[in-house]
DNA sequence: CGGACTATGTGAATTCATTCACAAGTTACT
DNA sequence: AGTAACTTGTGAATGAATTCACATAGTCCG
């Protein structure tokens, strides 16, 4: 059980599938369901067993022949996988539309993400309060987060002066950055930088209605 | 169906990618660059060229052997492979945290996506003005999606009852939906349902920064 | 106008991810 | 205790996506 040190080459659609299980498994809890299948458990987000199963090993076996997997137990073994298990400190950067719904977006707080410092330019959001939380200046960025031991910066603003921001953050020494200006920005190797791009989901469905409709014309 | 027409299969990450090198093109269109190798194009989302001429190869051959591809028309030709030559008309359900966000995000817009109906449930909401846009009573959702030949909904609304109200929206005949709520939903297979997890982003970083904790313990 | 470059487009090779299929462990019931 | 029914965990097989490598076709410049 104790395989961790190999560096087994995790990949990021198996990452991106222990959010979903974890999610499920959270729900699964409190309908107060003590043991899961992999095939019930690959149901719920359209998956297969199979891939449930193969995810979950990489990882240990956590499972019972014969019975499926705890609940509650799975959730808290990916919970300890994915590190929410403990407490981030995350600071928002630029709080316009997009900056300013995620300070208040419940979900994050679930999931052990506690935003507690904002940074604007904005003379005007400057040193008020917003949900709670006091605006700082973004000229004092660096200190901030280096005072705070901020461990994640979100990212929302422009994308011309986004690079210039990610740059400071990576030298108050943070190692965690999401970023949802629509740009590539660069980054230390050291750093771990995604990329939230709203608008390619919005074009994927695009496509998919445009790639639709010679199906469609021909009537259904 | 008919529609049978030796259609080539184009994977999910290719189109994500047209969206990246959309957004590039652009970009250097603006700063009127007329011409990019797939080695520069490359460079910029950190792909490799290989990538994007196979990505490209895929809708038909719009480089020049030697020089590379024209921007401003590799542009346009993305633009009409994504479907974003046209103008979308899109609805938002729920306008809380999120909702109200997106209703703003000016990059919607400028790729063609316009909002122009929201709905909401909250007494307080219905019938004021937000962005300029009417709040319709969710109650009305089907007739009014209908009567305004909507072709996408966002859903912005919590979890629990997401499932009821894409219920309704595939009833109204809209066949393009992109959800926000953290809950996979059932839709027929015709319709596009494509989902937007922001907390997932967040996890993937925390599973980095506690995974990158081992390497950096050993390593320097 | 010709030769040196440059860069595309694409089958073939390779790498990576998913699914299959089954031995092995566990439960439930008689 | 024996057996039928489940379900995991995992190598092996398959399938998908990426990268390689090169023939091909154009540019550029003296």
């Amino acid at each position: 059980m104790a395989a961790d040190d190999g560096k087994k080459k995790i990949s990021e659609s198996t990452i991106q599938r222990l959010s979903l299980y974890y999610r499920v498994l959270s729900i699964l809890e409190k309908e107060n369901i003590k043991t899961i299948s992999s095939k019930e458990l690959a149901k719920h987000e359209k998956l297969t067993p199979a891939q449930v199963r193969k995810d979950l090993s990489f990882f240990g076996s956590f499972g019972t022949r014969g019975l499926g997997y705890p609940v509650t137990e799975l959730k808290n073994r990916i919970a300890t996988i994915l590190g929410l298990d403990r407490e981030w400190k995350v600071a928002m950067v630029g709080v316009g539309n997009i900056g300013s719904a995620l300070v208040g977006y419940k979900e994050f707080q679930r999931h052990g993400f506690s935003i507690n410092m904002i940074f604007d330019n904005d003379q005007r959001k400057i040193g008020s309060n917003h949900k709670g939380i006091l605006v700082s200046d973004i000229a004092n960025l660096k200190e901030g987060l280096r005072e705070n031991n901020i461990d994640i910066v979100i990212i929302a603003v422009p994308a011309t002066v986004a690079q210039y921001i990610v740059d400071d953050i990576v030298e108050a020494g943070v190692s965690g950055i999401l970023n949802f200006a629509p740009i590539n920005l660069k980054v230390p190797e050291n750093v771990i930088l995604r990329n939230e791009n709203m608008s390619m989901e919005l074009e994927h469905i695009s496509f998919s209605l445009v790639n639709r409709e010679s199906i469609t014309a021909t009537k259904e």
